[in-house]
DNA sequence: TGATAAAACGAACGATCGTGCTATAATGTC
DNA sequence: GACATTATAGCACGATCGTTCGTTTTATCA
């Protein structure tokens, strides 16, 4: 039984590819069959609703946000290296491939208002993220990278409103120096916290 | 002719305040039709489009957003107080009614990927924003309120960020402290500005 | 009040939505 | 190779989508 494991990731592939570009809500079971070249019930026995597929390509993303972004993340140096590898992860494999911008925060505002297990899902990894930030934070704090008294509460609130701004700038406002911008803005939040 | 722009109000006034709870996108024709309680044809003769009619509605919120939070900023002190008081205007205004966060911002992140004409005028009205914005730092500088080399495109930049992120920390993460860390974040950038 | 224009309606259109069901084809196990 | 299991396809369902059309109701103004 590896057949089938093998189209749905092939699925979740392509629905998370789709995601990106136009956002989950615009995801229908027939177009996404037909992404993929194959029929709608076909592809709609993989999951068992719309829903169970829409969180399911979620933490696909999620998986490959730990994949890409984390994991390499936490073979640097602990501390301001570590976070700043973070960062930097982040915002290349939001970019990835040119369309898009960074599913997870696409999820976040597209599912803020819409209870169900969507949302259920888009806030545990968000919460998730969040404290892989703030972890980073209190490992940069033990190095005596950032000062004792840093709110790493505060301090990963900054950098998120920072990385959700710059997705703001550079794909809505379409600024050219948006990641300038927040190359500046970041490292005076490490400056003004060192 | 009052009764038409009279009843097509009404629809923007409803479509407005449906677009705050559940985004744009989940906008139908008929359900609005349900909603202000006429024929879908009937409502439909009033925008030659959906697209049209996101538009008008989208339009309707920034009329909205210039008379309750832009104007009554004007009438305060220049500078700094004109300043904090856009913000929480702004603020107010965002949470009103207690379901729906901006949907300005909200639109920012529904249409940053399709394009057309609502991506459009989401772009022209957050591009009247910024403007907005950085010109209440402009003003602020020339008052002595901030310092002379403050750059406004950088400030206004973490403005929107900073009220975005407590969008995203106060609807999907429901973090009740998300007002008080906007404000210490803030505060801090007044602060680091002067 | 009666003529004229605007507004609202009801019905229908082709398309697509998410979701069942049943049959067939492909794959796995022995 | 026979058999059991799983994966996929085909078809149909009720619902809703955005849109068009012709008709009827309602408002405007001479």
């Amino acid at each position: 039984m590896v057949k089938g494991i093998e189209t749905k990731t092939n699925i979740l592939e392509v629905g998370l590819k789709q995601a990106r570009k136009f956002g989950f809500e615009s995801l229908s079971i027939g177009e996404l069959a037909k992404l993929v070249g194959m029929s709608k019930s076909g592809l709609f026995a993989h999951f068992k609703s719309k829903e169970l597929m829409q969180v399911m390509i979620l933490d696909y993303a999620a998986e490959n946000f730990v994949l890409k972004v984390i994991k390499p993340a936490l073979k640097k140096e602990r501390g301001i290296p570590r976070l700043n590898a973070l960062i930097d992860n982040w915002i290349r494999w939001s970019s990835k491939g040119k369309n898009g911008g960074c599913p997870l925060i696409s999820a976040s505002f597209e599912f803020d208002d819409i209870p169900g297990k969507v949302r259920e899902a888009t806030q545990r990894h968000l919460k998730d993220l969040q404290a892989t930030i703030e972890k980073a934070v209190e490992i940069s704090i033990e190095e005596g990278h950032l000062r004792k008294d840093v709110d790493k509460h505060l301090f990963a609130y900054e950098v998120f409103s920072k990385i959700i701004g710059l997705h703001l700038y550079y794909r809505l406002l379409q600024d050219e120096t948006a990641l300038k911008t927040f190359r500046k803005s970041f490292d005076n939040l490490i400056k003004s916290n060192s």
